[in-house]
DNA sequence: CGGCGGGTTGATTGCCGTCAAGGCATGTGG
DNA sequence: CCACATGCCTTGACGGCAATCAACCCGCCG
């Protein structure tokens, strides 16, 4: 699950090695899944830049202005709220290929907090001429369409998660899910590293670190993964997609 | 609360009365808003009809196949989830002016049930027509790009809900949204009919219904509200928006 | 060395789910 | 009219799951 690709560390490789769609890797899945050639080209030349967010570093922050959209390329990311009596709570874990800011387009104001999980980097795309394209490129539109609505259900099913599951059930949703991905991406389903600490997954599942670090011990003891610090391996994914579907009478 | 305009029964009225988004009183809250004449004929002119849908009717099912947005013209409804294991999750309530199916584009077929909570009327928006109209008019693209969002926005904050409050501050923060929902409306804020059930209310919150009628019970012996049966009154609305922001410690 | 952040494990508490009984309104049939 | 059933809701008693509180481990770093 380390990166194969180019490597983060002096920042001229990014401008010198003009990044484009047409040669990123994420092309299949992200914004322009789809395309032509040409409109490839034309969406490329709106892409703002493409900007490294250091680990723990904001992308944007609640409140902040509504200019772009972000399409991470390389890393992970959390995105998170914060209610009035200051109580937080994450709302995604986004890796690339995603697409961020989307919940920002209805006020101008961006509704939470992103934060990048390790050293990480994102295309920025200026909403205001993304739109101009979508004039001329239905099916760029028809994808950002689709992508706006697989968020939407993706957040259907986080309510479904913290609304009727319990905790043995939702970590193992959480981390079929995040298998899923991997796979989809191109890396193993069974094996990857977890970018985010104990306190993050259990503050998305809405559980305490204390309920996350017990579950990884007790599916440890029943042979569903094994686990060292953030290193994690599921031995037993049939099961875990059992429960995680809550077809598995909860051992 | 009870809706003064066009009364339900006899279905001839919906076809001699051609209704349209211009004499709607709807059209400044539903997709419509903003657009200038021209373009609210245009839009008129692709809404495929006024759907009616009775009490516990369905207005479309999981898996049922996605050609339609639908607008909720009168009444209510609600959407909800069903996993492989059979638990369903409410997610969310729909009243007039909100839209309905958006998130069935990502895939071409309804992620969820809707149902209606009482009679009820829909206008139908074949959406492949809806995206002919978005490349003249950005407008209505914008709106429905907002909309999209504002669905977004109004998830995650159902999942700060579920995932951090505790049943009090859920339910108050429920009454307190459909409180600001009705008064976009021109309805009181204070004074309305619960459209669901005690179950619905629970479901949707991640509570059993014993749950929510002890804080019923609880709410009225503090003075916080009136209730009887269906029928409930709000009468310390500063309260309770402060225990749903979470700046009210809990009695 | 000591402090610190992140993680694990154990003991105890408490919120809310579960189970159970009953109230109340409505409908139906005798 | 009553008897009875049914759906929706309320209230009480009890118990379980996960939160809370607390101690400790481990690796890292100044």
């Amino acid at each position: 699950m380390t990166n194969p690709s180019p490597d983060l560390s002096p920042s001229i490789i990014v401008s010198a090695v003009r990044a484009s769609c047409a040669t990123c890797s994420m092309h299949q899945l992200c914004l322009p899944m789809g395309l032509g050639e040409n409109d490839i080209d034309k969406l490329d030349q709106i892409i703002g830049r493409r900007r490294k967010v250091p680990r723990d570093g904001y992308l944007y922050r609640m409140d902040d202005p509504f200019t772009n959209l972000y399409a991470v390329r390389i890393g992970h990311f959390k995105t998170y709220q914060v209610n009035a009596g200051g109580e937080q709570q994450i709302t995604g874990f986004q890796m690339a290929g995603e697409l961020l800011g989307m919940d920002a387009i209805s006020t101008d104001r961006h509704h939470c907090d992103a934060i990048a999980l390790e050293d990480s980097e994102v295309c920025e795309i200026p909403f205001p001429r993304l739109e101009e394209l979508f004039g001329s490129m239905p099916i760029l539109l028809r994808h950002f369409h689709r992508m706006m609505s697989q968020e939407i259900t993706r957040e259907q099913s986080v309510m479904l998660l913290l609304g009727n599951m319990r905790a043995e059930q939702r970590f193992a949703a959480f981390l079929v899910n995040l298998a899923s991905r991997y796979v989809a991406r191109g890396y193993s389903s069974t094996s990857f590293q977890l970018r985010m600490s104990r306190e993050d997954i259990g503050n998305y599942l809405g559980l305490t670190i204390e309920s996350i670090s017990r579950l990884l011990s007790k599916f440890k003891k029943q042979g569903l993964l094994k686990v060292s610090n953030r290193e994690i391996e599921l031995l037993d994914l049939v099961t875990l997609k059992a429960m995680a579907a809550g077809t598995e009478t909860c051992s």
